[in-house]
DNA sequence: AGCAGTCGTGCTTTGGGGTTTGCACCCCA
């Protein structure tokens, strides 16, 4: 069992306890448990095997913790998990999902309106059943009805950081066998989507049978949906499906660009073909009149055969793409490597769990030239943030640590203040005027009018000190909305001011999205990726932001924090 | 449930605001 696989059956285990209104401190243990694994670079089971070593030993897990973990290599479960399961319906799970309610309110449709499904819920919403109800209103009726669809999304698609792992694993798996000659993940995945829904895997074998026996084999593998000539279908971990399709060589760049889709993007594609008497198909390229093969064998003669040069998948939704590879103007997309700062992180002295020199550390570790520590102001409570005293003492340990790193690392006096509920800022201009990096973001008040979130957003823009808008529209991906705001207007405001906005690359952020980023290009605002980290590892999930970064066309140019820090 | 140290026990983030209702629930990093 793969380390992924344990740490989201802790998760699991986490929710439903949640669901329980357990103890939250055994809660937050399983939790913590789940990053530990995850975190882990060799495979627990490595640990459990080796008999000098004991599981109990890892920061995180406990002697219960590891006993959970032997009873999961061994039978692919536990009893505590297994009496949850039973106990709690996955309906109940799912309408929790949506925004606004939570564990009871959730029971309390299942029971007393025998809900059975979202439909059923949609249902019971729409003929006024809900408002009824004691504890409910019209507001909630409403709630749930505009919430729905994420409830719906999150049980159908995982993050396209999850998916990330998960084809990571199985890629490394499959390159082991010996009869693929050729493998590469298509669908949406391949796109960089920031959900997937199932992933699709392309190979080139000498022995058919054996690659499908050698994927039927994966360890990960929980049972086998289909399984044809040129298809098999296998589910993992929590019934995710992924497909793998075997192709022959010379078919393998049609059938890659076929199952990569879009599907906005081929049809446009093959229209185009059509234009020049030309038919394209997941087998190649044929032309009309005598039948002929033209291309196929590789993406870039897929392309080539309709006058277009190759197009990275991330841009592969029928938007602009088509367009700028006629007129070669294709962006040069953003890479990790082009990143060399990072202005979005918290250390201990709020709700992160490294200091800063451990930040700074392991900042350097991944070839920065320079960070932003950037905790919360006040108004965060639940992070203990920071007010104007205690921002200015980080301010001093930081003028101490600087000499330490002079030459190696660039650390900046940075805060992430909040945008108030009424306006303004969270911590007084004199303050804020002493800092190198401001970022202003909102936390409260998210269900706000269009009017009055968008006027706090631009008042924050218009405030001189203010450098920056953190993850600009506040959704959560699969669990909230984005606030109402006027993003146009925030725009064309953050142009004329000279402000920044950000891209958020927490996987479950990913904020802006793709739209805007491309919007944001459009008028030329520099967009700053951050990685928002809360520890050391937190600060890997940059690459997930570049993925994004480059489904909205972003090249280097586009984003500042490819630039020195001197520079700006 | 993990952890530190007291080796059995206490500690582990915070508190205000909205909705619906008159206290309970949910949300916010």
């Amino acid at each position: 069992m793969e380390n992924t696989t344990i740490a989201d059956l802790f998760d699991e285990m986490a929710d439903l306890m949640e669901f329980r209104s357990e103890n939250p401190f055994r809660i937050r243990a399983y939790r913590g448990g789940a990053q530990a694994i995850r975190d882990l670079d060799e495979p627990i089971a490595a640990i459990a095997d080796d008999p000098n070593r004991e599981l109990a030993d890892l920061p995180g897990i406990g002697k219960t913790l590891a006993e959970k973990t032997m009873r999961l290599l061994e039978s692919g479960t536990f009893p505590q998990l297994e009496e949850l399961r039973e106990a709690i319906p996955p309906i109940v799970i799912q309408i929790s999902r949506i925004p606004g309610l939570g564990a009871k309110k959730a029971a309390k449709l299942y029971e007393l309106l025998d809900i059975e499904s979202l439909d059923d819920l949609k249902r019971a919403c729409q003929e006024g059943l809900v408002s009824k109800l004691k504890g409910f209103g019209a507001k909630t009726e409403t709630m749930i009805l505009d919430g729905l669809q994420i409830a719906k999304q999150a049980s159908e698609r995982i993050y396209w950081a999850t998916g990330d792992e998960l084809a990571t694993t199985i890629g490394d798996y499959m390159k082991t066998c010996t009869a693929i000659e050729m493998i590469e993940w298509a669908g949406s995945y391949r796109r960089g989507r920031e959900t997937i829904g199932d992933l699709d895997l392309l190979v080139v074998a000498s022995d058919r049978t054996a690659a499908m026996d050698f994927f039927e084999s994966f360890s990960g593998r929980s049972g086998t949906i289909m399984r044809g000539d040129t298809k098999i279908s296998i589910r993992v971990a929590k019934a995710f499906q992924v497909d793998m399709r075997l192709v022959d060589a010379d078919q393998f760049g049609a059938a890659l660009q076929y199952f990569t889709g879009s599907q906005a993007h081929n049809i446009h594609l093959r229209k185009l073909a059509k234009e020049r008497d030309l038919k394209i198909n997941e087998y190649g390229v044929f032309r009309n009149d005598d039948g002929s093969k033209v291309a196929g064998d590789t993406e870039q003669s897929v392309y080539q055969s309709v006058g277009l040069p190759w197009i990275a998948p991330e841009l592969r939704e029928d938007r602009d793409e088509f367009e700028w590879a006629r007129n070669d103007a294709l962006p040069e997309l953003i890479e990790l490597s082009d990143i060399v700062g990072d202005l979005h992180m918290h250390t201990t002295a709020t709700d992160g769990n490294a200091s800063i020199r451990e930040m700074a550390d392991a900042a350097i570790k991944r070839g920065l030239q320079y960070i932003a520590i950037t905790d919360h102001s006040k108004r965060v409570t639940m992070a203990s943030g920071l007010d104007a005293e205690r921002l200015r003492q980080q301010w001093l340990a930081i003028d101490e640590i600087r000499k330490e790193y002079d030459g190696r690392l660039q650390i900046l006096k940075g805060i992430e203040c909040d945008i108030l509920e009424k306006g303004g800022m969270d911590l007084p201009d004199d303050c804020l005027a002493e800092a190198d990096w401001v970022l202003a973001s909102v936390h409260y008040g998210q269900k706000q009018s269009r009017e009055q979130i968008s006027e706090r957003i631009l008042g924050a823009i218009e405030n001189p000190h203010v450098d920056c808008i953190a993850h600009p529209t506040g959704r959560l991906i699969n669990r909230r909305p984005a606030y109402d705001a006027d993003m146009e207007a925030i725009m064309k405001s953050a142009k004329s001011h000279n402000k920044w906005l950000e891209l958020n690359a927490n996987p479950a952020r990913l904020d802006l999205n793709d739209i805007h980023l491309a919007a944001a290009r459009r008028h030329g605002i520099p967009i700053v990726i951050n990685t928002d980290a809360h520890s050391v590892d937190g600060l890997n999930v940059m690459k997930y932001g570049i993925k994004q970064a480059r489904r909205g066309g972003l090249t280097k140019r586009d984003v500042a924090n490819t630039k020195s820090w001197i520079d700006w």
